[in-house]
DNA sequence: ATAGGGTTAG
């Protein structure tokens, strides 16, 4: 009896330690002296296994037993569930239910845990739960909670914790689940109250859990109140961002989300060491605030630091790239997955296609997206986004087709990069017919986005009316986007009648948006109604907006350079610049009898927007430099520049002419889509 | 055998 009591001490000894060796030799041992009979040492065998990951020994231990108890199989269901296998035990569990043996509140607890957001089997174990009366116990109603806020599913998750009986069995883990429920879901109001409800009614402590959760609703709020709060709270209870670098991370998330860049980096500097989340936020924190060049310095700085790259940081910095086509820098890292083991992850080869598509090098995208070894549905998005914003239409069908036959399951995004496909290229059949696929699809909705797709659409086919009545139609409230697009297809067709209606609406819900004012007084402009267009400006300039300053850039041997249209920040080189631009007017004068008249500079609207196009548009001195270092009739590489805002009506014919007399091609990428000037012709046909 | 935390590509 001493012995067997022994043994099962030295089991749980090396499975808390995974000392596979000893473990072993135990099992021989308690083989020779007969014990291999025993429920309870079995069971020990069996938690040994699976925590030395060895799944397939701890299966036949259980297969070899007579008798088994509830502990033998929740010790191998939880095995599976702590190696990802939650089919395998999900299946357990069914034959389990076949069995004799009745689950206990553990079996149910990893039971739910296996379903993760599967709420359909989820439902189905909760009323195990509800019947065998252990919904109300804690570890049972921790794991209700957490299943149904992963399936996005908070209502039942609420239910599952007001089951609890506050005494005994509401512990600060079951508060901990529905705070973090909430704020995993996109909850975060109903998660910061909940706290408040746990501190006021029933006075319990937070602890590092609470507070991750609890920063993770701030940034999801973009709450920076709030989030300073909490960060003074965990401050008074002695938990710091340098001792706990889960709780820095989730600060400097907030920071960032909030836009408070200097306060994320004042946490981060002082911490003592990061890792590669904390690196990862910071390097996308300053690119989403279009710092491209401070981004470019952490990034160094993280290169050097010593801590090493796994897949998270890779595919967010090679996304960082993609967002300003800095190829050159992309294709550094490239390199540098050959080299890592993180680099074979589906998620970095993924972001390296989209930023060479981003970049306009499809070629070179489309060979490493074939010699992918497994592709998943983001993989595919990607190239069809790509070929889309190239103008493919027929490809991007394609490719969606392709992916469908490979198995791959499309989910809204993946018909979203179609749907924006098909109505870029003008596919009015083809948009509608797949637009009524997915409302068909019961496992997918239409977003806002998707009516946006359809809205470009019919604006561009000239159905004004239709796509309002579309718009009016929506299961959900209208975005500002949706109502962008249906303003700008106002531009395209001079329809000032229904470009009123939508302007009034946009100024009325989305009223500190300049692009709105610009949009709106340009159609008014080119339609001859002056006075609406003056009233415009007015309304604009009296709310002081502004309008979003153009920039361009592009990479000439391995650096980046700055194009700023108005604003102060000139280029070194501009006036070179400029005086090579006046001499490819000429040629472009005399060769092809280009007018030159600017039909589109005349409505700017404010005087910035004058000075830019006196100066020149940003996009135009990008090309300039290229034409500065490479002369009027050399260079055979393609000339890439990269635009923050849509490419004007004079620029683009500019550019067609370009292409023609100095005979090079030219890609530019601007907010919207790509260009591709070549021989006098642009391959996009449909621009302003 | 026991629940709960931060980053991520389309």
């Amino acid at each position: 009896m001493e012995r067997l009591k022994m043994i099962a001490d030295l089991l749980r000894a090396s499975a808390r330690g995974s000392s596979l060796r000893a473990g072993v030799q135990l099992h021989a041992v308690l083989m020779k002296l007969g014990f291999g009979s025993d429920i309870m040492l079995n069971n020990n065998l069996i938690d040994m296994y699976t925590k030395c990951g060895k799944l397939v020994m701890a299966g036949e231990v259980f297969g070899e037993m007579r008798e088994r108890n509830v502990v033998s199989w929740t010790a191998l269901m939880v095995g599976f569930l702590q190696h990802g296998e939650s089919r395998e035990c999900l299946r357990l569990f069914k034959e389990m239910q076949g069995s004799s043996t009745a689950p206990n509140e553990f079996t149910l607890s990893a039971i739910l845990k296996a379903c993760g957001g599967g709420t359909r089997d989820g439902g189905q174990i909760h009323g195990v739960c509800v019947r065998t009366g252990f919904e109300g116990h804690d570890v049972v109603a921790n794991s209700l909670v957490v299943m149904y806020s992963k399936g996005r599913c908070t209502g039942d998750a609420r239910r599952g914790f007001d089951a609890t009986p506050l005494t005994p069995f509401r512990s600060l883990a079951t508060w901990n689940a529905m705070i973090s429920g909430y704020s995993h879901a996109g909850y975060g109001r109903d998660s910061l109250l909940v706290f408040r409800e746990m501190r006021r009614q029933h006075d319990e402590q937070p602890d590092e859990f609470t507070f991750a959760s609890l920063l993770k609703a701030c940034s999801g709020l973009g709450a920076a109140r709030e989030g300073a709060q909490v960060h003074a709270a965990m401050a008074v209870r002695g938990f710091s961002p340098v001792s706990n670098s889960i709780l820095a991370g989730a600060l400097l998330d907030v920071y960032v989300k909030c836009h408070c860049l200097p306060v994320a980096m004042k946490v981060f500097d002082r911490l003592e060491r990061r890792n590669a989340i904390q690196w990862t936020t910071v390097i996308v924190g300053h690119a989403h605030e279009g710092k491209v060049k401070e981004a470019m310095q952490q990034f160094r700085r993280f290169w050097s630091s010593g801590v090493r790259a796994d897949g998270h940081v890779l595919s967010s910095v090679v996304g960082v790239f993609a967002d300003f086509a800095l190829v050159e820098q992309g294709k550094q890292v490239h390199c540098y997955t050959a080299k890592t083991p993180a680099g074979l992850d589906v998620s970095v080869a993924n972001s390296l296609v989209d930023m060479y598509l981003k970049c306009g090098l499809t070629g070179e995208a489309e060979r490493l997206f074939r010699g992918m070894p497994v592709r998943n549905v983001v993989s595919w998005t990607a190239m069809i986004n790509g070929v889309g914003k190239h103008g493919h239409g027929r490809e991007a069908i394609d490719l969606f087709e392709e992916m469908q036959a490979e198995g791959i399951d499309a989910d809204e995004v993946a018909y979203l990069a179609l749907l924006s496909a098909c109505s870029h290229s003008g596919l009015v059949e083809e948009c509608r017919r797949y637009f009524s696929r997915i409302c068909q699809d019961p496992r997918l909705r239409p977003k806002a986005e998707h009516y946006a797709c359809m809205v470009d659409l019919l604006g561009r086919a000239g159905e004004l009316r239709e796509a309002k009545e579309l718009i009016l139609s929506m299961p959900m409230a209208p975005t500002v986007g949706v109502w962008q697009t249906l303003l700008s297809a106002c531009r395209v067709h001079k329809d000032v009648g229904v470009g009123r209606e939508v302007g009034d609406v946009l100024l009325s819900i989305d009223g500190d948006n300049p692009v709105n004012y610009v949009m709106l007084s340009n159609i008014f402009a080119e339609a001859g109604e002056w006075r609406e267009c003056q009233s415009i400006r007015g309304a604009m300039r009296r709310k002081g907006l502004k309008k979003q300053g153009g920039c361009s850039w592009t990479e000439v041997d391995k650096e980046v350079h700055f194009f700023y249209g108005g604003g102060d920040e000139a280029h070194p080189q501009g006036g070179d610049i400029r005086r090579v631009l006046r001499d490819v007017e000429r040629r472009m004068r005399e060769q092809l009898g280009y007018s030159g008249d600017a039909q589109f500079a005349l409505h700017d609207v404010d005087d910035e927007s004058r000075a830019e196009s006196l100066r020149g548009h940003s996009e135009r001195l990008a090309v300039g430099l290229w034409l500065l270092r490479d002369g009027m009739d050399g260079g055979g590489e393609v000339i890439r520049v990269y635009k923050n805002l849509r490419v004007c009506g004079d620029c683009h014919e500019f550019f067609k002419g370009l292409s023609a007399v100095v005979r090079r091609v030219l890609v530019v990428r601007d907010a919207n889509r790509f260009h591709r000037f070549q021989n006098g012709a642009c391959s996009c046909t449909d621009y302003w």
